[in-house]
DNA sequence: TGTACATCAGTGAACGCGCGTTCACTGATGTAC
DNA sequence: TGTACATCAGTGAACGCGCGTTCACTGATGTAC
């Protein structure tokens, strides 16, 4: 067998990340234990060495999934505050919207979170508080803007993954990101915002 | 007993009332045939006189919830096109966001359609292009602006709804509601729109 | 360094449960004469 | 209008299935001497 101590904090790794993936993809309630450890190449029986329950699970799978959708976003601009416009172009992508399993939780699983029990929408409200800090700083401190342009990206986005024509869907994705982009160029009367 | 047609048609009549609601308020998987027609007073075998399959039934209830959301915003304003500023109030207001059972369903189930299979994604993609047409109507026929203005509405409305905080919840309401406002005033230079 | 033993990560059979679906049945409704 | 019969809406037991969870077990890992 060989299951070391450090195997085992791999593996827990290896199931987090897989969930993360998952919840995006198909939404929170997908989960299901034996086809998760399964999809890790584990059995069933051994899903109660890393975590009390299914739904602790799905606790540390809605944070995780956030923080990796955020992680993400930040390795294409590591240092200090982003530009709008950078945000905006990334998240309002069409890459982005193929790939939410990779992508924002905010924008797969608002949703689901919004009907869920308060522990997990005080989870979700964190990461929303976070995001609007951080849009809210690349431009300066406008944090109606903000929450604004927050509310516009994911709207648009999960929007543009109903449409089923490619084209309409794209269109959805460019009438936001214009918008967004006159927005951020209107706003900073004489201030120190960099463009 | 005593089932005649009409009942039959008046029980269907009151699953897909009962499924429309409870599809917004828990999500369209929340759905089981049993609950839905204990909580219409029938037992689970009759399902199957009104309803192929509970995916059948998932169907109608995405186009129900659809319409009825649809209708309530009506039924407020029931003659012409509606002022863009009227949409916006009602769609962005406390008692929209605290009513998801009987508000709009492209609010309360984006993310789960966007996952779904296509057929459920072409149901909502019709209401999508329908709202759009309708709201460019109150625009003055500014397309974009309306795709815009539906995406920032879903999203803030979606997202207030996971915010734990009421009085940052509704932050998040009023921003949307005045950047709106904002832009209807600001985009229809010399144009025949009434205010 | 080598041996003996305790620990514990992961296995897989087994559990009770709720699910969607089927079907023989009941009895009122609807219809043909 | 009244009778005889076919229809059919709804009932509830039964089905197979997948689920979350438990637990006795296995065998490598880690540790005490």
């Amino acid at each position: 067998m060989g299951h070391s101590q450090a195997e085992k904090q791999q593996n827990r790794e290896r199931i987090l990340a897989e969930v993360s993936r998952q919840v995006r993809r198909d939404g929170l309630e997908s989960v299901s234990v034996g086809t998760l450890m399964k999809s890790v190449g584990l059995t069933h029986g051994g899903f109660y060495g890393h975590f009390a329950s299914r739904s602790a699970l799905l606790s540390e799978a809605l944070e995780r999934a956030l923080m990796d959708g955020e992680a993400k976003a930040k390795v294409q601009q590591p240092n200090g505050p982003q530009r709008f416009s950078t945000i905006v172009r990334s998240y309002l992508s069409r890459a982005h919207r193929d790939a939410p399993e990779s992508g924002c939780a905010m924008a797969a699983l608002v949703c689901d979170v919004g009907r869920a029990d308060r522990a997990s929408r005080e989870i979700m409200t964190e990461h929303i508080e976070a995001s609007i800090a951080s849009v809210s700083a690349s431009l300066d401190g406008n944090e109606a803007g903000a929450i604004v342009a927050l509310s516009t990206m994911i709207g648009a986005l999960a929007l543009s993954r109903v449409v089923v024509d490619p084209v309409r869907s794209g269109a959805i994705l460019k009438a936001a990101r214009d918008q967004l982009n006159a927005l951020d160029v209107a706003a900073p009367s004489g201030s120190t915002h960099t463009r």
